[in-house]
DNA sequence: GCGACTTTGTGCCTGCGTTCACAAATCGAT
DNA sequence: ATCGATTTGTGAACGCAGGCACAAAGTCGC
C-alpha cells in the first residue's frame, strides 16, 4: 500500500487506487445483479432494493458505488442502465482482455470452452500444456501450444490474464514464463503459493482451502452443540454418535 | 453474525468462534505447506520460514497459529508433525465431511472426479441433477440422483457439505432444498447471490468475479500509465511496452 | 410554487485484523 | 551453571473497512 493521499480533488487515478479490493469484488456483483434487472426491463432501483438482491447493507452498496461517482438522484436511485456502464468502466470491461489458460487438463478444458469466457470480454487467445499429444489440437477453438512458448506467445498475443490449471508442481514454473512473457495478472487454480514480482496481480482459487473453511464450520456447529449440551446438561437423544474430540 | 461475546477467559468454544475467517484460510494453506515438508522429512521449522513459503508476514503466522494453541518451542521453532495435527484438529479435518455435487455439467463431472476430492477427507457420497438421461448413471463411482430427492438423499447419507455447480437459474432453488435437506455449510460455483438463513454458510467461488476483478487491475494500471503520461507530459516514444508504473 | 416525502451521499464512530516490538522461554556452548 | 543466541507468544498501536445516522438534494402532489 501506498502512502496516505493528501488529495482533495480526486482524480481518476487517485479514485480508482482508493477502491477497496472487497468493494471491486462487490462492484462485480452489483454488475451482475444490475445486467439481470436491465433484461427485466427495470429502469431504475433504489439502494435498498438492489443490497438486498445483492446480500449486502444498503449503506455499503451506496459507498461502494460513491466510489464510481455520484451517479443515483435523490429521493428516485439510481438508473440500471447508467450503473451498469460506469461499472463496467470501473471494472475496465469495455475493453477486451485476452486471456491464457495453461494446463489443458478437467478444468482447462472446462475453461477453454466456456463459450466467451465468463460474462464475456474475455477471449481466450492461447492454450498450453506439456503434453505432446496436445500440440496444435484446436480446443474450443484454438489450438494447443508448448508450455516452452508462453513467454513468446502471451508477448506476441498480448495476453492480460493468465490462468493456471496446471497440476501443483508445475504451477511456478508456469507462472515464471507467463511473468516473462509480459503477464501481469494472473488467476490461479494450483493448490500452491506462487512467488511473483510486486508488480504482479494474483488470485487464488483454492478448493482444498474453501472446503476446509467449511470443514472448520461444520467442526465448530459441532463443538457448540457438545459444549452447549455438557453445559446446560441438555442430553440430546437422537444424535446418533456424534462425539466431540473436544 | 451473533451477539457480541464478553468473554476474557478462553474456553474451546470460544477460542473456536474467536479465529477470523482469514486466519482460517490461511491455516489450510499453512496445513499445505506443512505437510508438502513432512513428505520433506523436515522435522521442525521456524515462523520466519514457513511464512515464506506461505506467502504471509512471520508475525501474522504466529499469531494465526496461537489461535489453534501454543505448539512450538522458543529458541526453535515447531514441529511439523505436531502442528500438522494441531490444524487438521481445528479444522475438523480429523473427521470425514460428506459432500453432495449437484448440477453434473462440465464442473460437477470433474468434481465428481477429483478422487476422494481435494486433499480427502472430503467422500462425495451423492451427485443430483435434472437431466433425466443422467439418473442412475454413476459418476466417479457414485449414480445419480434427481435434485427432487436432495432432501431425503442428504438426511439419509448424512451430508454435510453442498456443492452446487449448476446453472445460476437453478442455484436457488437446489440451495433450499439442500437446507432443507440439514446442509448447512455450502460450497456454490453458480454466479448467483444465494439466500440463505442465517445458520447456513456460503462460500463462493465466482469464476466471472475473479476475472472482473483481475480486469479492474489491469485496468487501473493502464489508467495510471496513460495518465502519467498526460500529466507529466513524457511521451514515451520507444518503451516497447515494457513501463514500469510507480 | 411550496411542503412533505423519499433516497442518496458521506462524516463519524466502532470494531476487527494486521503489524510491531518486546518479554519470556528454551537451547547450546563454555 | 551461567550467558548469549534464537525464536516464540502476545500486548499494544495502527489502519482500514463496515455500519449508523443525518444533512443535502431531488421528486411528487397539491
Amino acid at each position: 500500500m501506498p502512502a496516505v493521499r493528501v488529495n482533495g480533488n480526486g482524480d481518476v487515478r487517485d479514485r480508482a487506487r482508493a477502491i477497496p479490493e472487497a468493494a471491486v469484488a462487490r462492484l462485480a456483483v452489483y454488475l451482475r445483479v444490475l445486467s439481470a434487472l436491465a433484461e427485466q426491463g427495470v429502469g431504475t432501483i433504489a439502494s435498498e432494493e438492489l443490497s438486498v438482491a445483492a446480500g449486502v447493507n444498503s449503506a455499503k452498496l451506496r459507498k461502494d458505488l460513491s466510489y464510481v461517482g455520484s451517479y443515483g438522484t435523490r429521493g428516485v436511485g439510481y438508473e440500471v442502465a447508467v450503473l451498469i456502464e460506469e461499472i463496467e468502466r470501473i471494472l475496465g470491461l469495455t475493453r477486451n482482455h485476452a486471456v491464457a489458460v495453461v494446463g489443458i487438463g478437467n478444468l482447462g478444458h472446462a475453461l477453454a470452452n466456456y463459450g466467451g469466457f465468463p460474462g464475456r470480454g474475455f477471449p481466450v487467445v492461447a492454450l498450453f500444456d506439456v503434453d505432446e499429444d496436445l500440440m496444435g489440437v484446436p480446443v474450443g477453438g484454438i489450438p494447443v501450444d508448448h508450455i516452452d512458448d508462453i513467454p513468446a506467445v502471451c508477448m506476441a498475443r498480448e495476453v492480460s490474464i493468465g490462468v493456471i490449471a496446471t497440476p501443483p508442481p508445475a504451477a511456478q514454473a508456469v507462472c515464471d514464463r507467463l511473468v516473462s512473457g509480459g503477464v501481469r495478472c494472473i488467476l490461479n487454480f494450483a493448490p500452491v503459493v506462487l512467488q511473483v514480482p510486486d508488480d504482479v496481480e494474483v488470485r487464488k482459487v483454492d478448493l482444498a482451502v474453501e472446503m476446509q473453511i467449511l470443514s472448520f464450520h461444520v467442526a465448530r456447529r459441532a463443538d457448540s452443540e457438545g459444549l452447549a449440551d455438557a453445559v446446560d446438561g441438555t442430553e440430546v437423544p437422537g444424535v446418533d454418535g456424534v462425539v466431540m474430540p473436544r
